[in-house]
Formats: C-alpha cells, sequence, structure tokens
DNA sequence: CTGTTAGCGCCTTCAT
DNA sequence: ATGAAGGCGCTAACAG
C-alpha cells in the first residue's frame, strides 16, 4: 500500500489538516512543525493519490488526444509536441488512436470524458454536422485540422486551400499545364480543401476543366503508387503530379521508379506537409510544410488558458495556422515550353 | 455537475446501493426495481465517476507508456498497437516521451506510477544498473527494446543481433567483401547489438578487423547522410554500407545520391527496422523488419495478465522477438568478383 | 432482496 | 495556529 497523509501526520505528530496545510502552503504553520511534517513527507517519499485530489478537485490532470489511424511521421511528430506542451503545464496525456468514423468518436470522446479535463481532437473525417454530435462532453474540447467551423469548440486548421494552392502555381509558373492531383480521401476536409486550392489555383491560370487531371488516391504510399500507376496508364501525359501529401508523393515517385520514369526531368512531383522523409527522399521532395509544432502548442495553450478559466465562456477561437512552400528537386526542373 | 449514483438513485426510487448492484450485475434484485434503475441511468446519461472508482479499487484504468524521443514511424506504429491492445482490455493509455537520460525516465516514472497500474517502458539508451534505479515503481513495468535482463521487470526485445548479423550475412553472400558500418548511438544497447551481429558474421567470414569499416552515425537520417559522406571521403571503398536503421539507411542513400553514386550498382545499402519508408524508398531498401505490432501486444498482454494477477509474482519473463530479412533492390546486384 | 453505513485519501470549513 | 469532522462518488459489508 501505499503511504497517505496519515502516514506522514503520524510520524510528524500532527494532524493530517497540518500536513496539508504545509504542503499546499495554505496557511500559516508554525516553523518546527512546518519542518518536521516537510521532513516527514520526504523521508516517506509521500506525494499526494491523484485519484482523491481528482475526486475532490474535480480535475483530472489531465489532457485527452483523439486521433484518426497514426500512421507515420506527422502523428509522432504531433505527439511529441502535445507531450511537450501538456508536461510544461504539469498535464498527462491520454491518448486514443484509429477513430475512423463518428461512432467510433463518440464512444471514445465518451470514455475519456470523465477521466480529462481537455479533449484535443482531430477527426479530418468528419463534417461540422458529425463533429457537432460528439461534442457532448463536460471537457473543452480543441479541433485541430478538422472542418467544424461554428462549432461551441475552438478550431485550428493548417491552410490546406493556400499551400495547394501555392504548389499547383509552383508548378503552373514551371511552365507545366498538365498538373495532375492524386486526389485525397474526399470523406476528409483536409483533402477538399487541397483539391479545391489546386482547382482555383488552375483556374486562374485558364484551366478551367481538370477533371480528367485529377485521380482517386488516398494518404497512404500505396495509393500514391496506385495512382501514379493509373495515371501514366491513362490518356493524360502530365508533366507534373500533385499529391495528396507527401507519403502519397513518395508512393507516386516510387511507381514511376519502377516504371523508368525519371523525376522531375520526365514528370515532376510534390508533396503536402513537409515530412522530412520528403527531405531525404530520392529526389528530394518540393512540399508545403505544416507546423506540426505550432499547431500542437497552440491547441494545448489554448485548452490550459480555458482550463485556468482564462477566457470567457462562449468565446471560440477559429484559426488558420500558414503553411510554406519548400521547393526541392522533385519540381526543380522547368518544363520547356 | 456531472450525474451521479444518487441522481439515478433518486430517479428510479431506490438507495444507491441498488443502483450499484445493478449496474454492476453483483447480486440479484427484483426485477422491477431493476428496470427502472437501468432506464434511469439510461435516461440520465449515468456512468460511474472513474476518480471515485479509483480510490475504492486501487486501480486506475490506465497503462503508462514511457519512450524516448519519439520521431517517425516506429513509433507511430507501437502506440498504434498499443492503444489497440489497450483498449481491448480497456484500459486507456498514458504517454510520455521524449526521455533521453536516466534522471528524465525517474521522474516520469514516478510522476506516472500513482497513475496508471502498469508501465510499458522503451529506454535503449539505459543499461541495466540504470534501468534499475528507476524500477522503484508500485506499478508492474514491461521493458520493450531495453536491455534491462536480470531486473524484477519484463523485458521483450527485438533480436537486434540476429537481425544484423544476417543482413551482413546477407550481404556477405552478395559477395561483398568491404561492408562498411554506420553505427547506431553506441549509448544504446540496441545499437550496441547491432553493431556486435554485423562484427561477429563479419568475423566469422575471415574479417576479423573491422575497425576501419566502422563511421559513427545514429537513428536519424542526418546521421546517415553526414556518415555517407565521411565514408565516401574516406580511404575505405566498400561496396556496401549497413546502416543502424532505416532513416539511417535513408540519409545514406539521400547522401550517396547526392554524390552522384549509384545504389546499387556502385554500393549496396541495407537498414533495419522494415518501415514502409524502406519498402518506397527509391530504390526500396533491404531491412531487417522487427515486428512492433507482436512486441507491442505481447507487453501490454503480459502486463494485462499481471495485473490480473495470473502470474506469479516474482515470475519474470525475458523473450527475444525474431526479425525477418527483407531482401530489396537496394542490395540486388551482386558484386562482380 | 434492499437500505444504511463505513471508509478509499484528501482538502476545507468549523471549532478550539 | 491547529485538530476534528464532513464530504467528493462509489462499493462492500452489515443489518434488516
Amino acid at each position: 500500500m501505499s503511504v497517505t497523509i496519515h502516514d506522514v501526520a503520524r510520524r510528524a505528530g500532527v494532524s493530517i489538516a497540518t500536513v496539508s496545510r504545509v504542503l499546499n502552503n495554505t496557511c500559516k504553520v508554525r516553523e518546527d512543525k512546518r519542518l518536521l511534517v516537510l521532513e516527514a513527507a520526504r523521508d516517506l517519499g509521500y506525494s499526494p493519490n491523484p485519484a482523491a485530489l481528482s475526486l475532490l478537485n474535480k480535475k483530472t490532470g489531465a489532457l485527452g488526444v483523439l486521433l484518426p489511424s497514426v500512421h507515420g511521421e506527422f502523428f509522432s511528430e504531433l505527439l511529441n509536441t502535445l507531450d511537450e506542451a501538456a508536461r510544461e503545464n504539469e498535464l498527462i496525456l491520454v491518448i486514443s488512436t484509429s477513430h475512423r468514423h463518428e461512432a467510433e468518436f463518440q464512444k471514445a470522446m465518451q470514455f475519456l470524458d470523465k477521466r480529462v479535463d481537455g479533449l484535443i481532437v482531430m477527426a479530418p473525417e468528419l463534417d461540422a454536422p458529425a463533429a457537432a454530435s460528439i461534442l457532448h462532453t463536460g471537457a473543452p474540447v480543441v479541433f485541430i485540422n478538422t472542418y467544424a467551423e461554428g462549432l461551441p469548440a475552438d478550431v485550428f486548421n493548417f491552410d490546406n486551400y493556400g499551400g495547394s494552392r501555392a504548389l499547383t502555381q509552383h508548378l503552373l509558373d514551371q511552365g507545366h499545364r498538365k498538373i495532375a492531383l492524386v486526389l485525397g480521401p474526399q470523406t476528409a476536409g483536409d483533402a477538399k480543401e487541397r483539391a479545391r486550392g489546386y482547382r482555383d489555383a488552375m483556374a486562374a491560370a485558364g484551366i478551367e476543366d481538370t477533371d480528367e487531371l485529377e485521380f482517386e488516391g488516398g494518404y497512404d504510399r500505396k495509393d500514391g503508387f496506385v495512382a501514379a500507376e493509373a495515371i501514366v496508364a491513362s490518356t493524360v501525359r502530365p508533366t507534373a503530379i500533385l499529391a495528396a501529401n507527401d507519403y502519397c508523393a513518395m508512393g507516386v515517385v516510387s511507381a514511376l521508379h519502377t516504371l523508368g520514369i525519371a523525376v522531375p526531368d520526365e514528370i515532376a512531383v510534390a508533396g503536402f506537409d513537409g515530412l522530412m522523409s520528403a527531405k531525404y527522399g530520392v529526389p528530394p521532395l518540393t512540399t508545403a510544410r505544416v507546423s506540426i509544432g505550432e499547431i500542437g502548442a497552440r491547441a494545448v495553450g489554448r485548452l490550459v488558458a480555458r482550463l485556468n478559466g482564462e477566457l470567457p465562456e462562449g468565446d471560440f477561437d477559429h484559426q488558420v495556422v500558414p503553411v510554406d512552400l519548400v521547393v526541392r528537386a522533385s519540381t526543380a526542373t522547368p518544363v520547356s515550353v
């Protein structure tokens, strides 16, 4: 059994109330007793029982993190950031992953709701109504990379539209006109935004109809691989491919390599996310870098502020975190016109 | 305020004890009252307060996971697995990352100890004495990929030695003799084991002295990049490079590509871990695949069994999880003798 | 079968 | 300044 406040009190020869007061600096205690208590606590290695505290304060000291399936570098970086930010605030991180559907999110949120003080939720696959329906929690929620505007929660999103538009524009500036797009999962808001950015950039360049240039894909390497095969087999002969994200782009590059098509000389390729994998790819990959660290830190900061009562109720924020265009060798060769 | 057992009792017109009995199926309750309670609980959306339960049972329903810095796919896959296994057992996962030194692990473990029922710790950088010193916890611990034999804890490791030896042997079989090794962080037990496997395989092939073939490196892409530059600049002209892990190998390949050296035609490259990144690399990377899923599932299973009292005290297990040699294009070309 | 009660460990009035 | 006592939400033993 663990050492309790009673043990400390007995050893110090005082009451538990005194121990509590000393350890929390809650009010004056005679110096000699104070020292006695401190010594006893140290000797016994006492630390208060979190469950008891939690029962009393209605605070768990924990932050919940709900994610879709966590594959790859993006998520490890996100968790790293969140963990760091949480630790700075003496909060622990409780994670729950692999949620794809509204029902799974619902269940996980209900389960976590009572065990955490606040929730960080990344649910790109959920639209605003679905997100609203999972929002029946006691704990405040911050959505990340989730299109949940108008909900009673803070929402921090990457500029998926702007990043995609910038990438497309970069490709156009290189002289490309036939730019194929590998779509992300169109159930996901971020993927839809990226597609929209691409289409708007193309339209602004006078290319209104991109139907033939758009190919089904996804966020995994395999998706990019398959899409690239389809693109090559199709009648369109694009000079550039904009992939749904970096992993997808890596699959595209892998397929092109297998097919003996040179990147970027025959086909330029660009990704999205700015992973380290993109930097060290062969060839290094042009991409739009999202600042995972920044969005994570903002989310935790916001949650902590709300928990501390520093934010007025009903004051919800909706921020767009900018992304950076990073040009590398995979799009380095301009098209000879 | 949250709905408590009293609310349910009042609404159902029974005592709180009856509610508890119904909800836990702990003993017989008259059918009509049972239904009343069930209905009231459902209407109110009641679920017991975890903190109260925890205070009573001395169980938190949580598993703690302590990791070194979590970068990349390896960790996201591990967390995925652990989360899945935890959820099957109705446990939540509490994670704490970025621990590099004994002191950091120590602190994190003390902090988590009271909040979780069991701990999964991956601390490759810690030797057995250091691991022993952090082991002053009330909760049972399972070490993963940590060289902590002889400690009062279960230890599940990958066969780092065997995998590395198999990779080296594969390279030797391809006709390579000058096989350079990029070392992992030699403070880490797994990296030391991999180096040992390499040396033993080389020695068995009659190459006793590998000093000149070994280069400082690390587990990140940058480490591989820098090491490859050093290797190329050195007087040894290896025909193959065995990297500390897949990320390191990707850095090596990236550097060789930058230097205009063809892989595998001029230099073959192999990694370790079996990440998806290796599969989709250009060229696809030969590697030794570790089964993260298996080690994660085993760890959780062992912890759960111990928490359920199914394991005799003091019965600690030390298992080595085998790794699979995966041969791909990066080592496909035999050396012409 | 069911209601009452005693804690689990802690903080916070309320007395002293 | 300090000790005693109540109660956070819940389960388990104890009465009825």
